[in-house]
DNA sequence: TTGAAAGCGATACCAC
DNA sequence: GTGGTATCGCTTTCAA
């Protein structure tokens, strides 16, 4: 008895099946099951009969049974583990939308770093869902992602496992950051500074590693690298006044908005910096809060709408079940200058 | 064959399944179930050998199979549909992960304003779902939900719905907008003004309504009361350059915080005023945002875990299943006193 | 095109 | 405590 009493009275009406609407109609049970399978053999009178008394007595087919006998979902499991970082929760939103939009529901899976991964992960393999999105900072080992999604279509958003042999879609991390190296240069900056969130994930390696690199190329100064720790407002913070501390900048590359956000309030309010006449700062992704004008930040543009596109469609033909050759998909984004970066001299 | 081709190598290979199980074990395929089931009248042997064989050949219960029989899905269905407001993904994400923990999954619902709703929200019947819970600011009629969630548990989160005979779990607004308007009386503000964001919302008419209410009690002044149209940054600066141009105010509630934000940000940076010397910003919610040393926004803060553990609660104990007697859980918050509301006077 | 019947993979009731 | 078996509601051959 530790399920929930269900009151009698209306609940345990059952909704009506298939097999009654086919006794009601005097039809038979696979003709109703057509009637509501588009493109399969039926009269159009009859489906249209079937359809019509199905839409008086408020008959619906149980998806449930469906998926038994058909071994398909139509449901994809998303695995999410930061919320914290407002590009996720909008991804999330426009990802689902894109996928109600061809059918398919979204089974949200919100791990949590600290407890046992493969228990959280299991409802995954027992819902059989047809696919499992992974967008997740959080280090997921190619192990337990190879255990989580097998058998079924996979796709990581946002993030490569070398080791998983999973397709992914992600923003070219490589070319963002290039180009805020070279925006900083062609803007009079020489003595620039990097601020990491979790420097252990792809994501920032390869952000920072391009960074680095470019900076080199064109001549200027690394005078910092900060780790801060997380992707978070008041690891920004603490990141840049550190960077402060250290020396300064004149040019501080944050790994993402949210940092950067943190860090161009720290730079203003606790340095008493001016950005940008002082101090430049960039971050990545171009979340919402980049483009208020207290913030006005120069950033790279991810590319959500395409990634999303290209996700949703790559679920959708099939190219991520497993056995088909892994993709990597790395889609462009774009330089967005606002005024956190202004020249330094127009001369 | 608009279905995507699985290639066959892998793909096609079908799990094991309790009666294979059984047969390998010379048991009955009821012992297998009874081995999965906590509880189940079964020899601890038995159950030992059957798990430890399990494990051996990958066995796991399909959860679909078991969601026929049971006619129990274990998911519960979460309708959303402004995740621009931070407040919500960060409440999803934390009523996700309760949920997990007493073993029920959270199937997404993303409803947009514009499309046809009962289309939307049809895949809440097929699917079965043991429990819905609403989330949206947005207007969803009585009407629409009760079809929407018609004999199944259901439950409203932030939003009172009169005539659809559910249960709800919100945070008092009265008592936060009347505890803002002392606040601001106490702290020596006279001229006030309040935004809202959807003006139609029950959200927003308590709150505002509460807040015009204990304003006139007082004696202040009711300057202005705009309705900003939505809930985001850029209505909040609209709104409060409106209240400066229509001849100002010493005090602001914002009907949440993301609007505060906007306005407080328009009030020093367009507007030229001090906040909070020259004028007192409040909002309500207390998203992670508020915290931030640049907004320091005084606010009421909703009891999200608070919230949360009711709605699991109502969920796990049938107190919101259709038939019961429907409640109205009314939880307090608490008022958040920042720097966005000094004292005008410390006389 | 249509209907009958055999699954899909569990659960639950029934004897033993 | 254990094994047989009907059942959940739909999909899908297979004949007609």
């Amino acid at each position: 008895m530790d399920k929930p009493e269900i009151p009698d009275d209306k609940a345990k009406r059952r909704p009506i099946t298939a097999r009654q609407l086919a006794r009601m109609l005097g039809v038979s049970q696979s003709a109703v099951s057509r009637a509501f399978t588009p493109g399969a053999s039926i009269a159009p009178d009859l489906r249209d009969r079937i359809k019509q008394f199905a839409e008086e007595v408020d008959y619906h087919p149980n998806a449930i049974a469906s998926m038994l006998s058909k071994s398909r979902t139509n449901i994809v499991g998303i695995v999410v583990s930061d919320m914290q970082n407002p590009f996720y929760p909008a991804l999330i939103e426009k990802l689902s939308r894109s996928l109600q939009r061809v059918g398919l529901q979204s089974l949200l899976f919100n791990i949590t770093k600290g407890s046992n991964l493969e228990e959280q992960l299991s409802a995954l393999r027992r819902y059989n869902v047809d696919a499992v999105i992974i967008i997740s900072a959080t280090i997921l080992s190619g192990q337990t992602l190879r255990w989580a999604t097998e058998g079924r279509a996979a796709l990581l958003i946002n993030r490569v496992v070398e080791d998983a042999d999973l397709s992914c879609v992600i923003c070219d991390n490589v070319a963002g950051s290039r180009a805020i190296a070279d925006h900083f240069y062609e803007t009079g900056r020489r003595r620039v500074a990097y601020v990491s969130g979790l420097s252990h994930t792809t994501t920032n390696r390869e952000r920072q590693n391009a960074f680095v690199t470019r900076v080199a190329e064109l001549g200027m100064t690394l005078c910092a690298r900060v780790d801060a720790g997380e992707y978070s407002y008041e690891a920004g913070r603490r990141a840049a006044m550190e960077i402060v501390e250290r020396g300064g900048a004149d040019a501080i590359f944050f790994a993402n908005d949210i940092l950067a956000a943190g860090g161009l309030d720290a730079l203003r309010e606790e340095a008493g910096l001016s950005v940008p006449d002082d101090i430049a700062v960039a971050g990545f992704d171009d979340i919402a809060l980049a483009s208020w004008p207290h913030y006005a930040l120069t950033t790279f543009r991810q590319p959500v709408d395409e990634i999303i596109a290209v996700a949703v469609g790559m679920i959708e033909d099939g190219s991520c079940y497993p056995g088909r050759p892994i993709t990597i998909k790395r889609l462009p984004g774009e330089l967005i200058v606002r005024s956190s970066s202004h020249r330094i001299s127009d001369s």
